[in-house]
DNA sequence: TTTGGGGATATTA
DNA sequence: TAATATCCCCAAA
């Protein structure tokens, strides 16, 4: 039995696209065109052509979502912060921020930085790419985002935002996607957050005062 | 209820 | 400073 594999250009299915990313993490910029060779050596059933293409699509892509305006919560240029908001001068307090979660733009940005500022330099991403996080934010994400990597193949028993890769660019709500078996790229609903209030009738607020 | 995803924070190199 | 370890929260199984 043979299962070929099908030869679309378009059609990228998750396992493709993973191996894509991981070329493209594992062989930074060059100056030779083999790059893409290399990478194409990793994707099985891809082309170099075929995936120098994807990668300008991609490009393209977070190009327009830079340029389109990503949802910024509008970053203070803290540059020089120079103190804390009026309160919270006592970090020693038991007090544990919930934490803002990524969105698929912004993990897409995260990707981009990374193939192309390769790993360690989240200075840079969080500067050129993901501006509305500070590097320890990427760092973390991508602490994350690697360890899910290295355990993926075990049986993960919950879909993550890591699972997306690069699909559905902004605009295109369509998901051809026929991965094995659960995905994270669904639509979000509305907002990211959903909080049923009632925490307790003591109101334990969300202690969101730290932006 | 248990599990573990997910982000922040603490600690270390 | 970055890399790693640990903590805490909360939703899915």
């Amino acid at each position: 039995m043979l299962m070929e594999v099908d030869r679309c250009g378009s059609c990228w299915t998750r396992e493709e696209e993973k191996a894509f990313e991981n070329g493209l993490a594992a062989y930074p910029e060059e100056d030779c065109s083999d790059r893409w060779m290399k990478i194409a050596a990793v994707v099985p059933g891809k082309s170099v052509e075929e995936v120098k293409e994807h990668y300008e699509l991609l490009v393209e892509d977070v190009h327009g979502i830079e340029a389109g305006r990503v949802p910024l919560p509008h970053y203070p240029s803290s540059s020089s912060d120079g103190g804390d908001r009026g309160g919270r001068a006592s970090p020693a307090e038991r007090e544990r921020r919930k934490g803002i979660a990524w969105t698929e733009d912004e993990h897409r940005l995260f990707l981009l930085g990374l193939t192309k500022y390769g790993k360690g330099d989240w200075r840079s991403i969080s500067r050129n790419f993901v501006v509305s996080r500070t590097p320890t934010q990427v760092a973390s994400h991508a602490q994350k985002y690697f360890i899910r990597l290295n355990s993926m193949n075990k049986e993960r028993r919950r879909t993550s935002i890591h699972d997306i890769t690069s699909a559905g660019t902004s605009g295109d709500g369509s998901n051809p996607q026929g991965l094995t078996g659960g995905q994270v790229t669904g639509k979000k609903p509305t907002k990211p957050f959903s909080q049923p209030s009632s925490s307790g009738p003591s109101g334990v607020d969300n202690s969101y005062g730290y932006l």
